[in-house]
Order: C-alpha cells, then sequence, then structure tokens
RNA sequence: GACCCCAUCGUCUAGCCUGGUCAGGACACAAGCUUUUCAAGCUUGGAACGCGGGUUCAAAUCCCGCUGGGGUCACCA
C-alpha cells in the first residue's frame, strides 16, 4: 500500500511551499488509497520550538490536511543511534570525534528513476563521507530522514526540487542500512513574483498569513494545487475532486510564480458561492476584534450585510475595508469627499430626506426607495443626482452595493445621522 | 565555479510520452453589454512554443548544442 509523508521542521511557521508540498502528498495518498503520515523533524534542538510546531499542526488541520500517523524525530533518537551503531559495527561507518561518519565509495554511479522528472544520476565523486550522527549525539537530516522513512515503511517519498542532491546520498545510507529505498518524486519550486526564491521579502509565505488576511482554506488549498499541476479545463477544483484526477505523473517539473492575483481570484469564487452563515461565522470574530460588534449585535443584520458584500471581496478582510462603515458608530469622510459633496448645495434634499427616512413606517429596501424616488421627483431632479452624494454621505465610499440595500442595513439611525451630519 | 534540474501568452497551465487539429483554458489587461456607483455576470479582443542545428513529407512535440532560469554543494532541515 503506498504511504507518503510530510515531515516539516518546526523550525518556523508552516511555509506557503511546504504546505503545496504538503497538499501533494496527501493528494497522492488520497488518490491511491494510501496512508499519509506526518512527521515533525525537530532534531535540531537548537532552532525547533514548541510553538512552531503547533503552529504548523494548527495550519495542517486547517488546510484540511489530515494525517493517519503522527511522529516526532525528538521521541526516536535511540533508533538512530542504534542504526549509526550497527553501521559502525559493519564497518560502514566510521567515528571522527563523537560524530559518525558513512563512507562513501568513490566512482560509483548513483541513479533513480524519478516520478515527476525520469531518470536522474550522479557520480559519488560528488559526493563526500556523510555526517550520520552529529558531535552532540543528534541525527543528521539525511540519517534520521532515512532511518524512518524505512522504518516507517513509507513508498514515495515527494517533496521539494531542492531535496534532488540529497537523493543519491540518502540511497547510499538506505543501502549500507540494507533497506529498500522508496520511489522519489520532485516537485518543482514555487517562486515569488520576481521569479526568485519566495522569502520574507515576499510577503505573506506562512500559511498563517493567508488566514489571518482572510483565506478560505478550500480557496488557498485550490489555488496551491494549480502550481504545477492541472485538474484539466477547469480551475475551481475542491480538494475531494481534484484527489480523483490527481495523478503524480502529471505534475510539472517547471518552477511556478506564486500569482496574488489568481489566489484572490479563487478565493473570491469560493467566498461568492460560501454558504452565508459560514461566512459570517468566520467574519463576526474579525468585526469583535475591530470593536465594531459585540454579543449584543444583530446576528440577521450581519448576515444581510455579508450577504450584500459576498460577490464583492476577494478576502474575508476586504469586508472590513469595505463594509465597515456599516458598524462604525461614525464615518469621516476625506477632505476630497468633504469639497465633492459642497461642490453642490444639497442641503435641502439631504434635510428633506432625512426627514421623510425618519418617518417612514417601516425601513427596509422598498421602502428607502419609494421614499427616495418620491423626494427626487418632487424636487425635480433626478435619481443620478443625489445617489452618488447620499452614499458618499452614508459611507464615505463612492462605491459599494444598491444605494437601498445599503440603507436598509445601515439602519434608520445610522442612515438619518449620517445624512444630517452631512450638511 | 562544480554537479543536478528546468524552458508554451506578462502569470498559472493544456498539448509533448504515441510528430500532422487556426497551439486550447484560466488570472491579469482592453473594449462592449448590463447598471444609481462598484463588483459580479455575459460577449469580444490583443497576447506564447527562448535561439541554432539536425531527424522527417511534416517538429511545440524526437535528438544535439547554445542561451537563459533555478537548485545543491553545512555536524540546517
Amino acid at each position: 500500500m503506498v504511504k507518503v509523508r510530510f515531515a516539516p521542521s518546526p523550525t518556523g511557521n508552516l511555509h506557503i511551499g511546504g504546505a503545496r508540498t504538503a497538499l501533494f502528498n496527501w493528494m497522492y495518498a488520497k488518490a491511491q488509497g494510501g496512508q499519509f503520515v506526518l512527521r515533525v523533524e525537530d532534531t535540531d534542538l537548537e532552532r525547533s520550538k514548541p510553538e512552531y510546531e503547533a503552529e504548523i499542526l494548527n495550519s495542517m488541520a486547517w488546510l484540511g490536511l489530515t494525517w493517519d500517523e503522527f511522529y516526532k524525530q525528538s521521541d526516536r533518537f535511540p533508533l538512530y543511534r542504534e542504526h549509526a551503531q550497527k553501521l559502525l559495527d559493519e564497518g560502514r561507518a566510521y567515528r571522527d570525534g563523537t560524530a559518525v561518519l558513512l563512507k562513501v565509495d568513490k566512482g560509483r554511479e548513483i541513479k533513480f528513476d524519478d516520478l515527476i522528472r525520469g531518470l536522474i544520476s550522479f557520480n559519488t565523486d560528488e559526493i563526500k563521507d556523510q555526517v550520520l550522527m552529529k558531535s552532540d549525539g543528534s541525527p543528521a537530516y539525511s540519517f534520521s530522514c532515512v532511518v524512518d522513512d524505512a522504518l516507517m515503511g513509507i513508498t514515495h517519498v515527494i517533496r521539494g526540487e531542492d531535496h534532488i542532491s540529497n537523493t543519491p546520498k540518502q540511497i547510499l545510507i538506505y543501502e549500507a542500512l540494507g533497506f529498500k529505498a522508496p520511489k522519489f518524486g520532485h516537485l518543482p519550486l514555487i517562486m515569488g513574483a520576481d521569479g526568485a526564491r519566495l522569502s520574507k521579502r515576499f510577503g505573506a509565505v506562512a500559511v498563517s498569513d493567508y488566514k489571518g488576511e482572510g483565506f478560505l482554506p478550500d480557496g488557498l488549498v485550490n489555488y496551491l494545487m494549480l502550481l504545477g499541476w492541472s485538474p484539466g479545463n477547469q480551475e475551481i477544483v475542491n480538494l475531494a475532486q481534484a484527489c480523483t484526477k490527481f495523478s503524480i505523473k502529471k505534475v510539472n517539473k517547471t518552477a511556478a510564480q506564486f500569482d496574488m492575483e489568481k489566489l484572490r481570484w479563487v478565493n473570491a469564487q469560493y467566498i461568492k458561492h460560501c454558504d452565508t452563515v459560514r461566512l459570517a461565522d468566520l467574519i463576526i470574530p474579525m468585526l469583535k476584534e475591530e470593536g465594531w460588534v459585540d454579543g449584543s449585535s444583530d446576528r440577521r443584520r450581519i448576515e444581510t450585510a455579508v450577504d450584500l458584500y459576498k460577490g464583492r471581496m476577494s478576502t474575508l478582510r476586504d469586508f472590513l475595508e469595505r463594509a465597515g462603515y456599516l458598524f462604525m458608530k461614525e464615518i469621516s469622510l476625506t477632505e476630497e469627499m468633504l469639497a465633492e459633496l459642497r461642490g453642490k448645495d444639497l442641503s435641502q434634499p439631504f434635510s428633506l430626506l432625512a426627514e421623510r427616512l425618519s418617518k417612514a413606517d417601516v425601513f427596509d429596501v422598498a421602502t428607502t426607495e419609494k421614499v427616495f424616488r418620491e423626494l427626487v421627483v418632487d424636487l425635480g431632479m433626478t435619481s443620478g443626482d443625489l445617489v452618488h452624494p447620499v452614499r458618499l454621505a452614508l459611507s464615505a465610499s463612492s462605491v459599494g452595493p444598491g444605494l437601498f440595500e445599503t440603507m436598509a442595513v445601515l439602519g434608520r439611525d445610522r442612515t438619518v445621522a449620517r445624512l444630517q451630519k452631512a450638511y
């Protein structure tokens, strides 16, 4: 049976590139009816931090990448020592101080058939003796990796292209240990917009950053799967559907540039089709954080607002920026907006509108529209003359949903107050 | 520098394996429709096989070279 693993080291938050590697492993496992192992590679005692481990587990769960087995290398040090001793006893390794190194024979050709790239070969002349156990008694990366992959029965090692040159070294370790090497597949790397490697200066590189920006996990996952693979003539594909189509053979060899615009578009698709109740559940905590709503707030009103903006946002944070005026007590207009409002004297229509709206029996979309249209006719104006200034006065923005929908969600009190304050 | 990997619109990609459809789709961009604005939606448009050699009746597709990009050269993972 197919068994794959994702092996992050807890020296930082889950990186977007790591998430993509995890995703492809996960899809491969599901596509093959196999298992997915999560292994924390925390052998670097200095740099590994429990909070990073927790964050990685969190991000994995958030993305929906569940695991069948879980291991931590720090729990397995005896195993590595044991295998190193075995190599020492067999004369395949030697000590250098307290460190243990693997003897590498020169002049050999090491080749492997990469799942994605086909045949790749290296000459052992390029490979020096490999550190197996470090002087401090902890295992070196390649050694713990090989021991674990072998003992855990990993059948396919799918990882980033940056590991290609580690592969021959690890194959040598498999040989020395007498273990059968798994199949290897090396994924193309994800690059930033400038074609350089994704790094801190690129902006958001951690999955948690994207979560904080208001990307939905389904949206992020969908975008990530498009980097180096294609589900066919279709961009919006959920994880379950993708798994039925996924084939490691169809994975690209070329590095892909991360395109924020497309990510935003994919995410917008998910938001647009997301259930309003779920969206509200995600947005309400953000509104609370801004101090705009509290436990006593009208949930129905929030959902109506979410509905109004569902098709107008790419991330949940967009909602905060664009619909915040609906929840703030007061809004402030910029100098430009004020100047625009005062370009023409609309004090009469504004005060009349405020007056009539405050007297309306109900305050819903139909009623506010009726009041507005009647007023416009009474004053011999056109709707266009008044719509824009009123929108500006109510929302401090020249764009937004329909004006009457906006009024209805804003509510009578805020609407009237803002109209009165405008002149 | 050495070794390894890669190369289709600006970007993500389909097509390449098993040569022969105007090189298809998506994001972005432009125009139009719709509209109280914006967004969404719909329609239309511009936009690519890095270069040079082969092989072949025929090459994006197969082979070689060049150029370009990337990765690795740690007792970090």
